[in-house]
DNA sequence: TGTACATCAGTGAACGCGCGTTCACTGATGTAC
DNA sequence: TGTACATCAGTGAACGCGCGTTCACTGATGTAC
């Protein structure tokens, strides 16, 4: 970000606080982002917040939706064009739970910009390729659709099915219970895991009558 | 619980501060436990919770065993004694989730009695027939392994993956981006994906070499 | 180019909040003899 | 059965905390003419 000219109209106040909400939801989440120490931190009032957000609320939430870009990054890293599409629905698991397990503070943020799944205007939450992590898993669907091992009447329960598999297990190995697996067991555990919900997705190129 | 004899000398003030964080937590997870607020429902001096918890913290975690404790009932409900070994693991998944569905503030603490999976102390996270939802887990894993429907050394790997799909579907239908699927369309996909982890899970009586 | 003025983006001090937690204390109970 | 006394389970008042949020205000900037 370019240097603030002055501390009046510091000019990137807004994208400044973001940024270091994000620093600071790094370490511990989103219950880590406070709003008097983000301004402290950006050399500013506490009360010029609120020139940018409505309340802390706001704030988080444009924190979680740049977590959000974050991870459609992560998984961006790892899919390529010319990749075949139970591959495809392979990365894009493989590059969630990467996520997770590499930066737990803003999965945990992330997940509050889950919830408006549907919300087209949320430009925030894209990764360079300007889509979000939700529509990275459609993709990878609809590219088995295309090849013709997923009936596309089988897109929405495939969808939960694999977004559930995966999310519960970088739940659990992020910061949960699994916590403590060391890091190639939980990369394993996650290779396998996702090969199975590919195969349960994939297996069924008719819709079972 | 049996009436107070008189405000001194309660008798039951541990029990009753748990059933009373029960309650609490039942509308809005762990967040809506408050020591304060806790004692006043109790009719006692804010004081007198730290005669049998250390903390906030403590008190919380007991609700959360508490909590557990209910989950395993729920489960229990749907297990039957001459149950096949695929129908015991089919059950025990969706009674975890039904749980979540039908008690979502419950579900939300009782993740944090989660973290101790090998706690045998833990005597308040068990249900009626004395086990805790993850043994309950373990249990039906037994079983395939006992009919041959599961090699004993993927057992450890089964487990991280039926628990991950199974909560991370809670997770998301509970209280997450997915609360607001109607019930009967979230059972359907519950019961769906629950059905594919057994296949996922019991369809390699024999390891890969 | 210079000035007037609306607008924008900050200031700085203060408040209420309700919490968790600590203090030294006292009333009730159970046991020993 | 009665009394002495240790122990247990509460009392009641107070504190610090740091937060989010609100107040009326002011310095900097950009635009019209």
């Amino acid at each position: 970000m370019p240097a603030p000219k002055s501390a009046y109209h510091h000019g990137t106040l807004r994208d400044t606080l973001v940024s270091v909400g994000l620093g600071m939801a790094r370490e511990s989440g989103s219950e880590a982002i406070v709003l008097r120490e983000a301004t402290r931190r950006a050399g500013v009032t506490a009360r010029a917040a609120y020139r940018h957000f409505a309340d802390r609320e706001a704030l988080v939430s444009a924190v979680a939706q740049a977590a959000l870009a974050e991870m459609a990054r992560t998984v961006d890293l790892h899919l390529t064009e010319d990749i075949d599409a139970r591959a495809h629905l392979q990365a894009v698991g493989e590059g969630y739970i990467r996520f997770a397990l590499d930066e737990p503070g803003w999965f945990d943020v992330a997940f509050f910009a889950m919830f408006d799944l549907h919300n087209t205007t949320a430009v925030a939450a894209r990764g360079d390729r300007g889509r979000t992590p939700y529509e990275q898993l459609q993709d990878a669907l609809d590219h088995l659709v295309g090849d013709g091992l997923l009936d596309r009447s089988r897109v929405p329960s495939a969808a939960v099915m694999c977004w559930s598999g995966v999310h519960g297990f970088a739940t659990l190995a992020s910061r949960g219970p699994l916590r403590s697996l060391p890091r190639d067991v939980a990369e394993r555990q996650a290779t396998e895991l996702v090969g199975e919900l590919v195969d349960a997705v994939s297996h069924h190129p008719m819709p079972v009558p």
